[in-house]
This record gives C-alpha cells, sequence and structure tokens, in this order.
RNA sequence: GGCGCUAUAGCCAAGUGGUAAGGCCAAGGUCUGCAAAACCUUCAUGCCCCGGUUCAAAUCCGGGUGGCGCCU
C-alpha cells in the first residue's frame, strides 16, 4: 500500500474522449521518464481494442503501459479492483524512481487512486443485487425506495428515487454490514501529490473529432472485433459490452442489422459531456489550449516537478 | 391550370373552442465496489401568414403562401 507521502508526485492526464489523452500521456512520460497508468474501464479488458481506442504500440512509443488487458472479457471488475492494482503500480514506479503518469477518462477510477475512498467497504454480492432487483422489478421504484427511507433515511435523502443501482447498492451495504452507507466517512485528503491536465477543445470541435473518431474505429473492423467478441462467447450482459460502440454494434450484428454509426456517435458525445461534467470538480486541474496543450503541460510538469511542497 | 390533403420546437409528434402531451436531440448537473454504467433538471408567451367569427381560436370560417398526392 502506498501511505500518504507529500513526495509521491504523479501527474495525471484526463478528459473527455477524444480529446487526445494518450498522446499527450505519452508525450509527458518520454520527456519526464514516465510509465503510463491507464484509467479507463474498457482498455482493462483483453479483446477490446479497436473500441476502445487503445494506443497501438507504435502509439506506445516505447513507453510502458499498465492497467490495459489485465481483465478477461468474462469477467466482472470494479473500481475497488482498479483501486488495488493501480496502487500498486503506482507504488512500484515509483519505487523505482520513475513518474506515473494516469491518464484515462474514467473519473471514477482517477478518484479511486487520488482519494481514499472506503466504497462502503463491501464488494458486491450478486444475490443480494439480484433480490432488489426483482423486487425492484415487481414492485417499482418507489417502493424499492420507501425500503431505503425506512433502513436508511440519511442516504435516502441523498438518493433520487429513481437512482436503482445507488439505491440498491446502499441497501447491499446495509445487508453486508449492517452499517448504514451514511455511516462512513471518508478522507478525501489526496494521498498524492499530483497536478493533472485536460486539452480542452471547443465543444463543436471536440465533436467533430469524436465523429471522425467513431467513422475511424469502423474502418478499422470494429465490427469483426465485435464478431469475435461474440463467437468466443461473450454475450450482451457482460459487463465489458456496456461499452459504447460495443453494445450498439453486438446488438446490430445479433439481430442482423446495419451497424448504427450515428447513434454511436451520438452516445460518444453524450458520454464526453458527462466526462466534461465529472473532471470539472477536479482540484489541480489545468486546463490546456488545443494549440499549445503540449507545451503547456511539459513546462507545468516540470514545475511540479521541481516544487518540494 | 383544376381538385383533394396538409402545415405545431432543431427533428418526430399529441391536441378539433377554454389557455400547447410525449419522445429524440441539445444544454446543465449528480456521482463512494456494475462508472463508456445509472440517475436528475431545463428546453414553443406560442401552433406558416393575413383577416374574420367568439367572452375565449393551434383548434371554426375566408384569403394567401409552402409541401404532398391525384387529375388534365
Amino acid at each position: 500500500m502506498v501511505q500518504a507521502n507529500t513526495l509521491n508526485k504523479i501527474v495525471i492526464v484526463c478528459g473527455p474522449t477524444g480529446s487526445g489523452k494518450s498522446e499527450l500521456a505519452i508525450d509527458l512520460a518520454l520527456k519526464f521518464n514516465g510509465e503510463v497508468v491507464s484509467a479507463d474501464s474498457v482498455a482493462i479488458y483483453k479483446g477490446l481494442d479497436i473500441g476502445s481506442a487503445k494506443p497501438s504500440l507504435s502509439d506506445m512509443r516505447g513507453v510502458k503501459h499498465h492497467m490495459i488487458d489485465i481483465v478477461s472479457p468474462f469477467e466482472e471488475f470494479s473500481v475497488s479492483d482498479y483501486e488495488n492494482k493501480a496502487l500498486e503500480i503506482i507504488s512500484d514506479i515509483i519505487s523505482r524512481g520513475k513518474l506515473p503518469i494516469i491518464c484515462g477518462g474514467t473519473g471514477f477510477y482517477i478518484n479511486s487512486i487520488i482519494y481514499k475512498l472506503s466504497f462502503g467497504n463491501n464488494q458486491g454480492n450478486s444475490d443480494i443485487r439480484n433480490k432488489y432487483e426483482s423486487f425492484y422489478r415487481e414492485n417499482g421504484a418507489d417502493s424499492l425506495f420507501a425500503i431505503l427511507q425506512e433502513r436508511d433515511e440519511e442516504t435516502a435523502a441523498k438518493l433520487h428515487k429513481n437512482d436503482v443501482k445507488r439505491v440498491i447498492r446502499a441497501l447491499e451495504i446495509l445487508d453486508l454490514t449492517g452499517k448504514k452507507k451514511s455511516e462512513i466517512k471518508d478522507d478525501f485528503s489526496p494521498r498524492f501529490d499530483y497536478v493533472a491536465f485536460t486539452i480542452d477543445y471547443p465543444r463543436a470541435e471536440l465533436y467533430d473529432r469524436i465523429n471522425l473518431r467513431v467513422d475511424k474505429m469502423l474502418e478499422m473492423g470494429l465490427s469483426s472485433e465485435v464478431n469475435s467478441l461474440i463467437a468466443s462467447g461473450v454475450t450482451l450482459s457482460k459487463q465489458c459490452m456496456q461499452g459504447i460502440g460495443y453494445k450498439e454494434t453486438a446488438e446490430a450484428i445479433l439481430s442482423g442489422e446495419d451497424i448504427p454509426v450515428e447513434l454511436i456517435k451520438t452516445n460518444t458525445r453524450r458520454y464526453a459531456k458527462r466526462q466534461i461534467t465529472f473532471f470539472k470538480r477536479m482540484q489541480n486541474l489545468i486546463y490546456l489550449n488545443p494549440k499549445d496543450f503540449k507545451e503547456i503541460a511539459e513546462i507545468e510538469t516540470e514545475k511540479f516537478l521541481k516544487n518540494e511542497n
């Protein structure tokens, strides 16, 4: 375990999909003797390459990448799994005297390494989830929410009754630990000293880039990638198949329809919007102009590394 | 040229006399073990234009304009 230590410095490259994070992270790694730690909930899966825009070997330019291709498409993977593995890797990188560069668009994953979140102190339990899910299906969101209101009023007050996933999670914590989610207090002081960068494209320009990138994924053979996943037995219900581009393509293939390109683009754009919203709350985040992002990122990283705090 | 049908938000669309449903898109937001997931909020002082009837018109009447269809 990495202990909070102000000498532990890491660099974070985050932001919406299609903004050029991977390339910037690699640039910085080359310049500052770093290794890239991916923070991407889809790129962790083996075999999901094109749709997750994984950097190719040549893109990586010899920079070591971690947290990519680490789980099989049949496995489930959670933030907590991510946190454990990533923390181990980060401390190893630091111990070797190199700079960890966290790069990815999954804000929740990034938060898990910056902050020491407890995540309710227990892992998901499919029996319990199934129990409440079927209750929900039979009785509706209001009835499900009423249970939580009775058992943990404080958490219920923070959730919307339609947010079934979170309502179920709160109930799950109650069942598993006997404790209320609202009783668990977390420490939000960062465990690392970090700077974060995001390349700040004007919205319209970002959307253009995304649209083009989706077209490119199709050209590169997204549908055959999805085909082979299906052929190997990966079903739509698998977690990895929730990825944008994967679910739409898989559904189209299974029903014999054309791949809904426009839908994939729309979903990707909406995802980018959610990412932008998420990262707005990140501390120490430097918004880089697309014109000179590389130079500024280098200057800022240099300043950050020199500063002993 | 004649006849018929039609015109509601960026798009689809309900509404047939009582003060503009819903969906999509878009924008903003939430986020503590599924996060590329899940969820929330906002989005037509106005119904093609002009005139009329009426206490009251997107709704009825007349005329115009655009679209669609049929006929010559």
